[in-house]
DNA sequence: ACCTGAACACCGTTCAAGT
DNA sequence: ACCTGAACACCGTTCAAGT
């Protein structure tokens, strides 16, 4: 009787598309959107660039395949923890959350968002707002404006980053555009909130941005 | 004494910011984001590539100015038209309005949100809440929801436009997700509204949205 | 069937050379 | 100072050739 090996631990060598995916995402989370490329990505995975081609249709669906598997594993974690907060506020802190971490999701969700990510997100707020008892009629409208939130903060984030490397101060950069734009006047809503702009806090304005739909969404 | 002529029409060849600007803007309502390349903008305007750099950052610089003069435009024309809603809400739809009509817009509000474009908008809507008479400490988050909408509506938008291409009809698209993604289960709150999907006006949708968001900042 | 890696058709950007 | 356009250092994608 040959003896069973267990888990042979047989050599991950064969390229596949979640190994690809899977090393995507590391690089991805590494250095960003620019930081993949085929010629990169093939030779972390020690092949040819053409090789990917095999598994992968082109680079569009290699980054919304990531963008899914991140999405999915973030929806996951949010239904299934406890210590997260439940229902469609917990559903849009932990993708805030998620965007957070990883910042190139929010370029690819902003960049193309009938892909498959969007799409599982929009369902989950809809489902969710449907236990919280939103009428039939009004939860696709409802759904629209939390998914419109996400995927605006989504974008606002990315681009946060991208300018942290050249100013590090807010309240400079706010210095900056105001004096940049004299040619149009100026910035009379910004320059009176200036100091609530220095000191605001993203995740808390975010949220209090979903406590504001959800009152309009109650209301109705 | 030597006749006036009346406005020489000088030759406008000498390259200028806002030459290259106009002649950008062009470019983009013809074929998009990807038909502006400096080479083809080069010989639109009879010059070298090289020639740009002397009146243009780069790339994203010119991007940037092409946004911000089309958003003002915007702006200024809603305040003044008699026709047009006044108000937030005005203004919010004047800006789906400008993106429906320029779709890489949309592309380049998501893509950097922190440009001169986006702070433009983001002003000119704290400025109407005031007017609303929303209370002080509340205009910020009023100010980010609304603004998020229209950044998370922006990139929605511009992906439509991709997506027509290959794939005209809405519930075809749905349906094609949909047995795609049997792996993670079913979209159960796409499937349940999938006629609403179908039948939905994406100007009307954006519109409930701002009355949603708008509704939930009165209640404060 | 899967993989290789050179080749193709592009990019944005730079820069010596001209005027 | 402004412009030219070839050159540089990349891309994503394709495809003959190998196994």
């Amino acid at each position: 009787m040959p003896e069973k090996k267990p888990t042979p631990a047989r050599r991950s060598d064969a390229l596949s598309k979640v190994r690809i995916v899977q090393a995507a995402i590391e690089m991805l989370d590494e250095g960003g959107t620019d930081a993949l490329t085929f010629r990169t990505l093939a030779a972390h995975l020690s092949t040819g660039a053409g090789a990917l081609y095999h598994h992968v249709g082109n680079r569009d669906d290699l980054l919304a395949a990531a963008a899914k598997a991140v999405m999915e594993s973030v929806l996951e974690s949010s239904s299934e923890n406890e210590a997260t907060e439940q229902g469609v506020r917990g559903v849009m802190m932990g993708v805030f959350d998620m965007i957070t971490t990883r910042p190139w999701v929010a370029t690819q969700l902003a960049g193309a968002p009938w892909q498959p990510a969007v799409m599982h997100l929009f369902d989950r707020i809809g489902t969710e707002l449907d236990v919280r008892g939103v009428p039939e009629n009004a939860q696709f409208d409802a759904a629209s404006v939390l998914m419109y939130h996400a995927l605006g903060a989504a974008s606002q984030r990315d681009a946060g980053r991208q300018l942290a490397a050249t100013v590090t101060d807010r309240a400079a950069f706010l210095d900056s555009t105001r004096s940049a734009v004299t040619d149009t006047g100026d910035y009379p809503f910004l320059t009176r909130i200036a100091s609530q702009f220095a000191e605001h806090d993203d995740r808390e304005q975010f949220q209090a941005g979903v406590d504001i739909i959800l009152a309009g969404i109650d209301r109705g």
